[in-house]
DNA sequence: CGGCATCCATTTTGATACTG
DNA sequence: CAGTATCAAAATGGATGCCG
């Protein structure tokens, strides 16, 4: 029906038989943060129709990687939310974005999306656990009008799209510096000295924050100029 | 020109404009364990056909990924080689590999191929760092007409297609029980004994080799049953 | 808003034939 | 053996229109 395998008995192949298609890690690293609704999928993705979408969403509900899910109230409205197996995907995405930061973050062209939660994602990649050692915090960042958290618990990391209950620091920032941060251009301490960002809470925490992430230089692969 | 591209400021989407086409992943697994000529590139991969096979090769080199070469003497022959960035993606494959271990090989299905390499790769997935520790050994893996080497340095390890030096220890076996042991039906060490598989060499580094893997027990998805 | 169905122009692919 | 040329089949994307 909408399967064209590899017919390759390999642990590689075969999970590329199941989200090597067009969109569909993307649609992973989405969900990674939390569920989304099939509107916020579609404006995410720009060049994605709602035809492709929902057969790309079926698929993954067919194959046991994400599930359709009703919001919590008050929201009460459908959503698409990953299963165990979806968020194992996880070091799968993280190894795309390590890979991209290192070797295809350039500058930004002008006809690239951006989405600050790409920008948290990015940052979770450069993840440094042993720098996280006997660390408990949550982090709040607020960029434009979204809003995520990120939770540190020794050396393991979280993050999620929505507020925190009850964050040690929250960070406020526009997206536009966020992407700078996660593409190493900038950090948040010198972001927070020029008050492009803003930070309240723990001082402690806050200190900590700033070391946990260690975004990779960037190498170039000598790929030959665009035409 | 051949290039689709998600047009996202994202590490991920960015990596997946590289290396997210069809085949593209699976040229990468092969060329992760030593350069390969172009032929033996087709012949693993079946369904590729030369053109699309040149054109992905093309694109690889172009992007700065891998580059052609002609192999030492005596082949004297051309080859494709992986750059220091197609290497660098290493991870990504195996992580690819360690999620179809855990969550997608079922039994082979009649119409797979197999390449001794695979299960080579999908052992390496399966590594275990800290239970190499102080060890330093060279493995020779005889399977079916191929041979790999592994070379196990503390914690880490390095998988290549060909012969080794001065290995360690040398297992011969065929391709079906390799498959087998990849897959987590069963293991070396009852290999050895049941005499399916024999190895010659150095006692003590073959006794380490048995714990260097854990092959993960296999997940049920919940995916619906094929239609 | 959520989601499926349909139509159509364009790409991508798979398979095969062919050339140096 | 390495790679190009060619062509039919499939996947994509974009636009709409529909229904709850």
């Amino acid at each position: 029906m909408d399967q064209r395998s590899y017919n390759q008995f390999c642990a590689t192949a075969r999970t590329l038989d199941l989200v090597g298609e067009r969109w569909t890690l993307l649609l992973v690293r989405e969900l990674l943060t939390g569920p989304k609704r099939f509107g916020d999928l579609q404006n995410s993705l720009r060049g994605l129709g709602t035809g492709l979408l929902a057969a790309r969403l079926k698929h993954l509900e067919r194959e046991g990687l994400a599930e359709k899910t009703t919001l919590p109230a008050p929201a009460r409205t459908p959503a698409y939310r990953l299963t165990a197996a979806g968020r194992d995907l996880e070091p799968v995405v993280m190894a795309l974005a390590g890979w991209g930061l290192k070797w295809a973050m350039g500058q930004r062209r002008e006809d690239e999306t951006f989405q600050p939660g790409w920008a948290m994602l990015g940052l979770k990649a450069c993840f440094e656990p042993q720098a996280a050692q006997r660390l408990h915090a949550i982090y709040e960042f607020r960029i434009d009008d979204e809003v995520f958290y990120t939770r540190v618990d020794d050396g393991t990391i979280e993050t999620v799209q929505g507020p925190a209950q009850h964050p040690d620091v929250v960070i406020s920032t526009t997206g536009e510096l966020f992407r700078d941060i996660a593409a190493g251009r900038t950090n948040l301490a010198r972001a927070l000295d020029d008050h492009t960002a803003t930070a309240t809470g723990k001082a402690e925490a806050l200190r900590r924050l700033f070391g946990l992430f260690r975004v990779p230089p960037a190498q170039d692969r000598g790929a030959a100029p665009a035409a």
